[in-house]
DNA sequence: TTGTAGTTTATAATGATTCTAAAAAAGTGT
DNA sequence: ACACTTTTTTAGAATCATTATAAACTACAA
């Protein structure tokens, strides 16, 4: 299994329920976004496996903490997080509460001007919402 | 009282408890962001009086979607809301859990070439995350 | 003043997320 | 394989921001 060095590398054992969430995360070329719930659902049926919610959760951080996953600033009731961690920013419709990615070079680059002492920057992201 | 007839035009009743907190948020030159219990709290000292935390609630939100105020979209467990409706973008201090405005002028014109068939673009917000 | 719609309020309900602690699994050394 | 330690999983409870409820209160116009 590709994944299980991976995770040893990154000092997370290689469980059943990890590996079966590094599949649904990552084993695909598309990156995509998605909410607690609905990765919860998605390993469910394509493992066709129970798996705790917990751990489902716990994972999730796991992966944010280790820099395989991030999560999306937007007001919505649920977290939603994103298997592209490169640097991009978001389209947010309003209407289908849907996000769709925005690379780097569909939007011009950005200048911070603003400093602010002691601080560095850390990620710069637009979010665009839409309406129809 | 200068707010009287802004609520009055926006089909809302001007009552104690909204002119309270149109005191708290408006009566400023500066803008500022808010959580509501942080709101609550300025309400019940600066007016030295109590209001059920449904009633901030429900005026936030009305003044949401009057254009009087509007949602930050952060990742924080309670929804931020700014008293400056302009466009505008912010820093987000991650070991302060701060936010801090970014005026336009600070940040370089930002132009969003990918367009998405039949919706339009109703805001366009960065969010530039710091650390130490 | 009286009627009505709008508002406030205490309290309950909701729901996403986190916590808990016991059971299970993984890793290590023998 | 076995014994032992550490990490992980799990069900269920707890937390807490937010929303819903419904009764009391208020603004306002006829
Ligand atoms: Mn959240
Ligand atoms: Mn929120
Ligand atoms: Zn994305
Ligand atoms: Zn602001």
């Amino acid at each position: 299994m590709k994944y299980i060095e991976k995770l040893r590398n990154s000092g997370l054992r290689p469980t059943k329920q990890r590996l079966q969430i590094c599949e649904v995360l990552f084993n695909t070329d598309k990156t995509f976004h998605f909410t607690i719930n609905e990765l919860k659902q998605k390993i469910t049926k394509q493992a066709n496996n129970k798996i705790s919610l917990a751990t489902v959760y716990n994972t999730v951080h796991a992966f944010e903490k280790k820099g395989y996953l991030k999560q999306i600033p937007i007001n919505s009731s649920e977290t939603y997080f994103d298997t592209n961690v490169t640097d991009h920013h978001h389209f947010y419709d309003l209407k289908e509460e849907k996000l769709i990615d925005l690379e780097n070079s569909d939007v011009g680059p950005i200048n911070i001007l603003k400093k602010i002492n002691g601080k560095k920057i850390k990620s710069v992201e637009v979010l665009v919402k839409l309406e129809d």
